[in-house]
DNA sequence: TTAGCGGTGTAGGAACTTCCTACAGCAGTG
DNA sequence: CACTGCTGTAGGAAGTTCCTACACCGCTAA
């Protein structure tokens, strides 16, 4: 079976070029968020999970023979601290990119003391998931994530939603509800395609890759603009 | 354009009969969890997101205008306990399936003290996400779900495991490394229809719906069987 | 004032996924 | 021996993602 490789390849679509894969390692105490988390992360393909344990101690023990290339850490850990866990993580392979999930918004001062320790970005919990997923990406090189680790309320997406166009917001009020591509297009009188290219560029415009994540918005869009 | 209707339609697809929609309302104070759990409940398209908040007393003032039909809310909200709001919402609507979940694995005292408030279900967030959705699911017409709230290790996907025939964990490899299915069907020589075959009866017997959930589980199968 | 630019409405193609059906062979079992 | 069930194989229908195309309209800059 030597088979039918394609020469170029590799990961199937198109792949950004000088994209390796990014090895995951995941610390992180409680099943639900760590599976729910990882479920968000794993739709996109270049993600390989090599390895993730509830505790720190486990954590270290496992670290040298997973060989990740982001460590996303919880800093609360049931034995430890994740900043402790990340030094000694560091210590062994400075070349780690670390994550860190803080359970609350970090102050400057802890950010401070974090980026010193060689953590290359802090997410809260108190973010959307988007926000722990972007920065994911972004440090896996290497680079250090300073994003807007202070709040920021959401105006992004409000914002964007004003700028869809008249037939774009019917679309996604209509997507949004769950109706089926064909009633919609039945509904406004156009085709099956012409809806889906106004799904694409409403999703280019609210930054959106995925149907769920317009359904969400929406929804919240819909009862909670009294929020 | 009075349009293309199709009569019967409602939800597209086929849609089990006598399964209506479900209102969700969602009190969860760390936008993380909340977020990530949305998503995953959300990609089931009988779900309709209400309303949602991070405290209980927020809940509580917007549950008589949402009309929710399930409450899924956290033990310990920054404000109040779960229970209290829980009991509240109830003296309210009696018709509401609440679902609590728990930081911790619940005893059966516990357990016996949340059934008599009221409350469907309990969950702990060290279970797995799969278990939240189907308790969701289970309890969503008032039925009470006493299922393994015990822990119960998690035999039940490696057992599952263990049932798939030669080729089919073959497929399923080679899924989980993302191989693109056309090229899984070239190594294997057989149709990429076949491929796709055996990925139907892997996610059947492994109670799956949904390529992530394959690729998590064999990933960690792979690294974690030494978990 | 005209040429160019960007946004909007429209639509098609390629590749892939999910869901469902079909069927032949083999193995076990009443 | 016939029936049942699992395994290997494959096709169809519908839906999704990603990408390209193009005409029209209005704004702006030469």
């Amino acid at each position: 079976m030597s088979s039918i490789e394609s020469p170029s390849a590799g990961q199937g679509r198109l792949m950004a070029s000088g994209q390796r894969r990014l090895r995951l390692y995941v610390t992180m105490g409680q099943r639900l968020l760590r599976d729910s988390l990882l479920f968000q992360i794993l739709l996109h393909d270049e993600v390989e999970l090599v390895g993730e344990s509830e505790t720190g101690v486990a954590t270290l023990n496992r670290l040298k023979r997973a060989t990740p290339s982001v460590l996303l850490i919880e800093e609360n850990l049931q034995d430890n601290d994740g900043l402790t866990i990340a030094e000694h993580a560091l210590a062994v392979n400075p070349s780690l990119s670390v994550l860190l999930i803080s359970d609350t918004p970090v102050s400057s001062g802890r950010m401070a003391i974090y980026l010193e320790a060689g953590i290359k970005a802090v997410v809260s919990k108190d973010q959307p998931v988007q926000e722990l997923i972007k920065t994911l990406f972004y440090i896996r090189n290497g680079q250090v994530y300073v994003g807007n680790w202070q709040q920021e309320p959401a105006p992004a997406a409000m914002l964007a939603y004003q700028a869809l166009s008249g037939r774009e917001r019917e679309v996604a009020q209509l997507m949004a509800s769950r109706l089926p591509v064909r009633d919609i297009a039945g509904r406004l009188g156009v085709s099956c395609k012409t809806v889906h290219s106004y799904k694409d560029r409403i999703f280019v415009k609210l930054g959106f890759e995925r149907l769920p994540e317009l359904i969400l918005f929406m929804q919240r869009h819909q009862h909670g603009a009294a929020e």
